[in-house]
DNA sequence: TACATACAC
DNA sequence: TATGGTGTATGTA
C-alpha cells in the first residue's frame, strides 16, 4: 500500500487515420523491417586479439575498483560527453555514490542491474554449454557482410548536425557572463551542461542535488552550480531558425530529428567539407552565435558519431575509404543503440569492447543475441547499421508526417501520493491533455495504457 | 495482444 | 530542493 509515487500515462497505439473529411483508412502495415537470417555457424574461431586503434578517451586505470565498479553499476559514467575528458572521475563517482546514499532512486538502479546480472549470467551460462562450433564464422557470415558493405556502396553524403549543449547555449547567448561558471539548464533534472560545469562531472539526465553536490564539493565550496530554469519556447524558436538554414542546403533529405539534431543526404556532392563548415558559420550568424557540430559519411550512424568527434564546434569527415578503420576504432558504446545493458553484455559475456572485436567476435554474437540484435550489431561492426530503416521518417516541420505515428502519449510525475481520489484526478487530468493532442492530431487508436510508476520507482503497464 | 526492456534525445 | 517526457523497436509469453 506504499506505493505513494504515482505516474500516470496514457499511451495509445494508432493502426488507424482519421482522414480530413472524418472517415477512416486502414493504415498500411508498418515496415515490417526486412530481416534474414544471418547464416548459422561453422567457421574459424578466434582467440583474443586484444586491439586497441582507439580515438576516443579510454578509461584510465582505476584507484579504487570499488566505487568504479559500483558507479558503473549504477550507470554512473562521469566521462565519455564532450569536454569530460580527463577529468577525476573517481573522486566524481565517490561524490555521486555517497550522496545518492540509499535513496528509492538508487535502489531501484540497483535492482534493475541486479536484474541485467542475471542476464549476464544466463548468457555465460549458454555459452559455457555450447561448443566453439556452434558460433564458428560461416561463410555465408561472411558473405551476409559482405553484401551489406556492398549494398550501401551507393553515392549517399550523409551528413549529422548537432547542436552544441544546445538549451544550455541558447540561454548562455542572453546571460553571457556565465560561460565561465558552471551552469547548467534545468532544475531537478538536469537536462544540459556548459563544458565548465562538466569539468565538474556535471551533465545532462544526473539530478539536480547532486550536480550542485559536485560543484560545491569539487571547488571546495568556492563555485556553486547555476541552475538556469529550461525555457522550450526559446529553443524551439532556434530550433527553427536552425532549420531553415539548413534545409537549404538540402531541401529534399533535410530531417529534423530533434530540436538540436538535423539529418542531410547531400549524395554525391564535391568539396562537401566546405560546404558543411560554411553551412556551420551560416547556423552561427543566423542563430546570434549557436556553435554545431556535424559529422559527414556514407550513412547518417556514422555521420552522427562523426560529428561528436570534434565536438564543440568541429566537424569530421569519415570517407568510405577509412570508414571500416573509424569503426573499429570506436568503443561499442558510441554506437547509436548499443546502450548501457548492451554494453555490459558485450562486454562481460564476450570480452568485446570495440567495434574490431565486435567484428572478430562476429560468430559469437551471432550465435548469443537474437536475430534482430545480433544483425543490428553486426551491421554496425562493418560500419552499415541504420541505413533502410531507422531514421525512417520524421515530420520535418510539426504534425504533417503523423502518418505513421505508432503511439501518442501524455505522462507526468509528482511526489508520492496514495489517496484514491487524488490520483484519479490526477488521472483525468492526464487523460485529457492526451484526448486534446490526439483531436488536434487527428488520430485514432485502439490500445489504452495506463502506466503506473510506484514511489520505489517501479514501473507497471497495463492495457 | 500484453507487458517489460532498452534506447535515443 | 532527492531523479523527466515522448516515441520507437524488440523480446517473450
Amino acid at each position: 500500500m506504499s506505493n505513494s509515487k504515482i505516474k500516470i500515462v496514457n499511451p495509445y497505439t494508432k493502426h488507424k487515420r482519421k482522414l480530413p473529411d472524418g472517415t477512416e483508412k486502414e493504415k498500411p502495415p508498418s515496415n515490417k523491417e526486412i530481416r534474414r537470417d544471418i547464416g548459422n555457424a561453422t567457421g574459424n574461431s578466434d582467440t583474443n586479439t586484444n586491439t586497441n586503434t582507439n580515438n576516443f578517451p579510454k578509461n584510465t586505470g582505476s584507484s579504487n575498483i570499488n566505487v568504479s565498479a559500483q558507479a558503473a553499476a549504477l550507470c554512473i559514467s562521469a566521462s565519455d560527453k564532450a569536454g569530460m575528458e580527463g577529468i577525476d572521475r573517481e573522486k566524481i563517482a565517490t561524490i555521486i555514490l555517497k550522496e545518492s546514499g540509499n535513496s528509492a532512486y538508487i535502489q531501484q538502479q540497483r535492482r534493475r542491474d541486479e536484474k541485467v546480472n542475471e542476464r549476464v549470467r544466463h548468457l555465460q551460462q549458454r555459452l559455457q554449454e555450447a561448443s566453439p562450433r556452434d558460433y564458428r564464422v560461416t561463410d555465408e557470415l561472411d558473405d551476409t557482410l559482405r553484401g551489406y558493405q556492398q549494398r550501401q556502396a551507393n553515392r549517399a553524403t550523409c551528413v549529422v548536425v548537432d547542436m552544441d549543449m544546445f538549451y544550455m547555449a541558447c540561454e548562455l547567448l542572453s546571460r553571457p557572463h556565465l560561460n565561465d561558471k558552471p551552469a547548467c539548464v534545468g532544475r531537478e533534472m538536469i537536462l544540459t551542461s556548459n563544458y565548465v560545469a562538466r569539468r565538474y562531472g556535471v551533465r545532462s539526465a544526473m539530478a539536480g542535488l547532486i550536480g550542485r553536490k559536485l560543484v560545491e564539493q569539487l571547488s571546495d565550496g568556492r563555485e556553486k552550480l547555476i541552475q538556469v530554469p529550461s525555457n522550450f519556447k526559446l529553443y524551439k524558436e532556434k530550433s527553427k531558425i536552425v532549420n531553415e538554414v539548413i534545409r537549404e542546403y538540402d531541401p529534399h533529405n533535410m530531417k529534423a530529428y530533434s530540436l538540436d539534431e538535423v539529418y542531410l543526404d547531400i549524395g554525391p556532392y564535391l568539396a562537401v567539407e566546405e560546404v558543411v563548415f560554411r553551412l556551420r558559420q551560416h547556423v552561427k550568424k543566423a542563430t546570434g552565435g549557436l556553435t554545431c557540430s556535424a559529422g559527414i559519411a556514407r550513412t547518417h550512424t556514422i555521420a552522427k558519431i562523426a560529428s561528436d568527434a570534434n565536438k564543440p564546434n568541429g566537424q569530421l569527415v569519415v570517407d568510405p575509404v577509412s570508414t571500416l578503420e573509424f569503426v573499429r576504432a570506436l568503443p561499442v558504446r558510441k554506437i547509436p543503440g548499443v546502450g548501457r545493458v548492451t554494453e555490459k553484455l558485450l562486454q562481460q559475456v564476450c570480452n568485446i569492447h570495440t567495434g574490431l572485436e565486435l567484428y572478430e567476435k562476429r560468430g559469437l554474437v551471432q550465435f548469443l543475441f537474437q536475430p534482430a540484435t545480433a544483425e543490428f550489431l553486426l551491421k554496425s561492426s562493418v560500419g552499415c547499421s541504420g541505413e533502410g530503416s531507422s531514421f525512417a521518417s520524421f515530420g520535418t516541420e510539426q504534425e504533417e508526417s503523423s502518418d505513421h505515428q505508432k503511439g501518442i502519449s501524455r505522462e507526468r510525475s509528482f511526489s508520492p501520493e496514495s489517496d484514491w481520489a487524488l490520483l484519479n484526478i490526477k488521472l483525468e487530468e492526464i487523460s485529457r491533455m492526451l484526448s486534446e493532442d490526439m483531436k488536434r492530431k487527428s488520430v485514432m487508436g485502439h490500445t489504452v495504457t495506463v502506466k503506473v510508476k510506484l514511489a520505489n520507482f517501479d514501473v507497471l503497464n497495463r492495457a
